[in-house]
DNA sequence: GTAAGATTTGAACGATCGTTCAAAAGTTAC
DNA sequence: GTAACTTTTGAACGATCGTTCAAATCTTAC
């Protein structure tokens, strides 16, 4: 009778979550109709209803799914890390699980980092989503990284943490648009090219904002600055 | 008997891009109908099809339309600085227009970058259009940018770009799930305030991996590479 | 085997979708 | 004022949308 059970794992309900994170990857949550999901699961329309509700529920398992398995991983390494760990170290820690499996886990994540990617930038009830699923260990992840910078701005360390989630997002989007850009010496296929770059782009991002003074150069630009420790 | 005129401003050709713009920003392409923006626009349903085809056309119309101020204004920032200008004065050449008139430019100017957040992260058909519109004026950046890193490695400013795009459009996206994350220090809505802290952290990001060595140290991490322009 | 519950089926609901079209109204040029 | 052209109107096209529901089928427990 209850009309979301989720209590033990069915074939059917996975193979309804299979296809539609295949179809939403590739186009947006109104581009894909229930019966395009069904039909690519080799299912009966109605028993998306019956399984999950309405559609946007559907979205909403599609996220939960696999956001437990990736905060479990990230939440693991960043505990896993001494107190002492290089920023290089946290940002992998934050970077590392998703990109792993997107290379190694098969198709699904990949559909699913396109899906994140996607919400992350749309606006209104997505945010809502993204901050019930992901923010625990963002949080967590910022608390680390606020832990390295003790000086810096209050705000610092959350918008160093915004530019990355917005890197991160147009990594794992996929647009392929970098690669025309380039003339083909960029590949957004090679997510692991990418990540030796994305890392210490934003650890010096991160040390840039992080290690300035607490409000930024405006039209006073000092040219003194004492950060020692840079790299 | 031209489907697509565009010689002369017709007012309510304007009129239903206004509101098309107004509805993209809020939903997805398909999450729009026709029917919404013209009854948004005050005119008929059948005058969109006569003004600008199908509805692809339209959003093509809505993106294309501030794109030329934008570049124009991009290029011509660009083309005023020096050519020993520092590099957070050329990504304020590349982020500021857009940022300005965001804040100055009317609501409509705030639609259209949610429309274009939205647009960069998309998959398929997106990837041409942003291609077509903002490549020309990202290649003329990319180039005034590699000239400041002669040892660069050839893809490491076309990557830090590609991550200058992710922090850019996250931000225009204006989910606010930023502000939720930081508990109000940080405000999605303040796009002056996220200037003055995006500039830093991507100027530090460029320079921390387009001053590093011509590979990124992977297994065989080269240290013969005579990198003597470090800052 | 039989009853109770969970799952699947097939069909239908009203609503909305993008697109098309002929006719009406408005505009411009002679 | 009449002709040529552009713009607007109102209605309709077939297709697809999310959702619902009763009946059929399968599964489980006694």
């Amino acid at each position: 009778m209850e009309p979301t059970p989720s209590k033990t794992v069915s074939p059917t309900r996975e193979r309804i979550l299979d296809a539609a994170e295949r179809l939403f990857a590739r186009a947006s949550f109104d581009g894909v109709s229930l019966r395009m999901i069904t039909r690519d699961a080799g299912v009966e329309l109605a028993l998306a209803n019956y399984h999950f509700g309405p559609k946007l529920e559907l979205f909403r398992a599609v996220v939960r799914r696999r956001a437990a398995t990736l905060n479990a991983e990230r939440l693991a390494l960043l505990e896993a890390l001494p107190a002492d760990a290089p920023l290089e170290a946290l940002i992998g820690a934050f970077t590392g699980p998703f990109l792993e499996r997107s290379l190694t886990g098969g198709p699904g994540w990949k559909d699913y980092a396109r899906v994140i990617a996607q919400t992350a930038n749309s606006p209104r009830w997505t945010a809502e989503l993204m901050s019930a699923e992901f923010d625990p260990v963002a949080d967590a992840f910022i608390r680390r990284v606020a832990a390295l910078f003790p000086a810096a701005a209050p705000d610092a360390v959350y918008w160093s943490f915004h530019f990355l989630l917005g890197a991160m997002t147009i990594t794992f989007a996929q647009t392929g648009r970098i690669d025309v850009l380039s003339d083909g010496r960029c590949r957004s296929a090679d997510l692991a090219a990418i990540h030796a770059r994305m890392i210490p782009f934003l650890a010096a991002g991160f040390r840039g904002l992080c290690l300035s003074h607490g409000e930024p150069p405006r039209e006073d630009p000092r040219h003194d600055e004492p950060h020692g420790e840079n790299r």
